[in-house]
DNA sequence: GGTAAATGTTAGGCTACCTAACTGTGAGCC
DNA sequence: GGCTCACAGTTAGGTAGCCTAACATTTACC
């Protein structure tokens, strides 16, 4: 099955390659999970997401736009929305006039909290067909993969 | 963090909640990562499965749909691209002539190959910076996602 | 104070997805 | 055989999210 790949003179390991092809194809896998788990027909994940980073505290277009991987534009388009189903609230920053606060109202965060524990209790209905070996195992492998993202 | 979670009188077990949690989120990051390693620019990420599933065996447009987890009316659409392309065929399945077969060409295959080893090294780059630890516990907990994306 | 950089928004376009409606084929049943 | 219904794809039309380019406004730097 990686007969092909050896065709390429590899400067790198195979067994990392090996691995890396697994990986990619888990990655696959995990990510059509994730949006049959997030298909609540309510939130979007990236409208999750953005309720998440604003429920800390509230933050710029450009730093949502970042940390959900889209052009700021786009960020824009998604928080207007938010705005108009009154679950973020649209301000300016006090320290710099050009940039807009993008803050949680009371029913965004009702909203988040209850789509999150939602979708928090669908995973773990999941998890509970693992055994305890096994969710030892996923648990111990998210930091490695929280490191891999972070540094991709 | 997650004193939220303990409004809804759950039932099912705390600690199942907490991994489903933390399970979640690096589900998300891992959703960005696997955006930003097939961002190839020439082919997207459902081409490539597309193309793989079709590397094995010429296969229906219904198949193709199920396992894209898409419509039919959208992997037609897909599929017609492809075709247009050059990498597949459509040709009738001779045992059902309202059925048709995706079938790889030549250079569906050559281009396939040269984009999975392409972002095998890519995946596998990002794994050489794990040490033999971190790799092991990452290839332990890929079967067992594997497991969970099929019971999903 | 004037130029350049930064922050968002608006405008226009592209792509992938969807549902609904349609064509053509297979299967079951008198 | 002929009817009816189910199935496989395609076509048509619409929606949502993303993009780049162009713009207004504010800030930063000589």
């Amino acid at each position: 099955m990686l007969g092909y790949l050896t065709v390429s003179p590899s400067t790198t390991d195979s067994r990392l390659l090996a691995l890396a092809q697994s990986f990619r194809t888990t990655l696959r896998h995990a990510v059509y999970l994730s949006r049959s788990m997030d298909s609540d027909g309510e939130l979007t994940t990236m409208q999750m997401s953005t309720l998440s980073m604003a429920a800390e505290e509230p933050l710029r277009v450009s730093r949502v736009a970042a940390n959900l991987g889209v052009r700021v534009p786009s960020a824009t388009e998604q928080i207007i929305k938010l705005e108009q189903a009154g679950l973020v609230i649209r301000r300016p920053d006090p320290t710099d006039s050009r940039a807009v606060l993008v803050q949680l109202t009371g029913p965004g965060r009702d909203a988040w909290t209850a789509a999150s524990t939602r979708r928090n209790e669908r995973v773990a209905a999941l998890l509970d067909q693992l055994d305890d070996d096994e969710r030892a195992t996923l648990a111990a492998a998210l930091p490695v993969i929280e490191k891999l993202t972070s540094t991709a």
